[in-house]
DNA sequence: CGGTATTTTGATCGGGATCAAATACGGTGG
DNA sequence: CCACCGTATTTGATCCCGATCAAAATACCG
């Protein structure tokens, strides 16, 4: 149920108001001066906010005024309502950031429809989505401010401590992120596919990169401006939205992952990387793929030594789990891959 | 520079608002009619749009109609300018949803100050903030609408697949989110301590909880809605940054955790786990503090067997790193700890 | 077809898991 | 305040997975 605020001085056109929103389905609230809005105001939080201007203790300017100072009631829809029908009076109220302006006398219908549109206006999709539905438009709008740059295989495109400028997104090709130890060895976290966008958790945190991205083949990325993306970010919470969602889908895919290298056998984990390189890069088609995939890139992605995927490799081959075609690995059944025990 | 979108079929009028916007330092489009200025607002993407009402073509309204489709422009300030001033087409534009409306004739201050008010209202703060400044009127916002309850210590708080319902905020205590193998072991993600909000990351993907929760010790903490959460998510753009913020800042976390448990010795490991542990829960001051934390809960955070644990700290003893008082353990030198090798 | 990079196989070694037993701790009740 | 009991921790002994170094085999590319 939504909350609306009315806050207006003469008794009977706020009760006349009162009841009118109650009816139509509002929790309302209200108040007779200024002073006792703002503090209902803050504490209540309403979806919505009416007020009159010529009150005692405050006026309706003073009340949007100290409503707008406060973080968490600046963004609550605000209408004005007044007997003041002069053209420098109303241009005052909208100067100072309401939102609507309705002048005495009005009817139900006109007050009604007045808090439904500022309503409507604000009310947002419910729920997060990660793939689909409006990333669209939002690619859309990425592809239209981004310039794409092409990159061969095993190309860095951006290494730990680099400033970030971009947010990346893959148009044509196959990227890693990975972390690299001291001695060298490497750590992949996530392979990335067309469609995918990469490099925003640093973007997010507005600190230097904390891993590498380089090219898997040839590849074709967009490259959209911090700045660009940033105003995106800020402005529309649609995409907020997708990227809170892909940022909290990601947290729980390395929890996972943690839990794999703490406690997982070295042979379920090749497997389990096979199933996740199959899932990402194989046709989405029956039980069976063929990859190109390097040892070296496998290994990283397990983490472990190449010489032991190799060996791991060569038991999934006696088992009849994979073939090998030269160094491409075809699986033949992922089903099986998905059973190896921990 | 900010774009301004002039959508007006008069030539002097257009112009003349034209030239006074481009004095004042805005890139300015211009169109003659509904279907140029709707063309130009979805390439452009203003950041905001005036327009006239009646014009051939495309009149303002359907204009309004067409940009409100689209997720794109639904956002940008829309402002009508018309002759039209009779009330009924002033609330007409407003219920429709546009954001102001000026009726001619107005001067340049007029249509200037409109202009700025409206960008200004939409004008968001410019960087993420992980901790401390906005977050005190969050965790105001989050006090009122949240309540308390007590948990002692060791209780378990959610488990995985249970349906997310609250978002957590640590008042009083200590709280660690872990994983669970088929086998038992645990492996901790993450500890929190007062101050800290946890269980976000389930909510903001709308599944699920893919990891466990339990007290470390007697907490109290206040449970939010999740209604609540989502509502302040989607409306409060500062609330939606710092938990962008949050989630980035876990993920590179965790990354660095994946890392660790790939590539670094046991001995390394738990050396980090002193460290971070008495980072989060020690007081902050000098070289040396006091823990009180059990084998097990060690290592679930390392990521290996409790025995393995004990065999490492009696390691630190003997290098006099550390010194047992019972159970507990005191760091002498966490200098010497974060230099022990991989 | 040759040369180089990649992959596989072989042999060895050590870290850390595991199971079992001993010891220490902390709380309880007399 | 002390003895006692259940639990937590430490120590001991053993074993195996997977790292490492070296060398052979194979694939890939011009």
């Amino acid at each position: 149920m939504k909350k609306a605020l009315i806050i207006e001085d003469s008794d009977d056109i706020r009760e006349g108001i009162v009841e009118m929103l109650a009816l139509a389905g509002y929790e309302t609230y209200s108040a007779k001066n200024g002073k006792i809005g703002v503090e209902l105001a803050t504490k209540q939080l309403p979806d919505i906010i009416l007020c009159d201007i010529m009150m005692p203790e405050l006026d309706g300017y003073s009340v949007l005024y100290l409503l707008q100072k406060n973080a968490l009631t600046a963004t609550i829809p605000f209408i004005f309502m007044t007997a003041k029908a002069e053209r420098a009076d109303m241009r005052k109220g909208m100067e100072m950031g309401a939102d609507d302006y309705l002048t005495k006398p009005f009817d139900d219908v006109e007050l009604f429809n007045a808090i439904e549109s500022r309503l409507k206006k604000r009310s947002k999709p419910t729920g997060f989505k990660t793939k689909g539905g409006d990333s669209v438009s939002l690619l859309e709008s990425m592809r239209a401010k981004g310039k794409t740059r092409s990159f061969a295989g095993k190309q860095i495109i951006y290494v730990e401590t680099d400033e970030p400028a971009h947010l990346y997104f893959v148009k044509k090709g196959q990227v890693k992120t990975y972390k690299r130890a001291k001695d060298g060895r490497e750590l992949s976290s996530t392979l990335y596919k067309e469609g995918d966008f990469f490099g925003y958790e640093s973007l997010c945190r507005a600190a230097a990169y904390s891993d590498n991205a380089a090219t898997l083949c040839d590849s074709e990325l967009i490259l959209i401006a911090k700045s660009d993306f940033m105003d995106d970010l800020l402005n529309h919470q649609e995409i907020a939205n997708t990227f809170l969602g892909m940022l909290s889908g990601s947290v729980q895919e390395k929890e996972e992952q943690m839990l794999r290298l703490a406690y997982f056998s070295v042979r379920k984990r090749v497997a389990d990387a096979l199933v996740k390189v199959a899932g990402k890069f194989g046709e989405p088609d029956s039980d069976s793929c063929t990859l190109r995939i390097s040892r070296d890139d496998l290994a990283a992605l397990v983490g472990t030594a190449s010489e032991t995927v190799s060996r791991m490799l060569a038991d999934f081959k006696d088992e009849k789990l994979i073939e090998k075609n030269g160094n491409a690995i075809q699986i033949l059944s992922i089903e099986k891959l998905k059973n190896v025990k921990q």
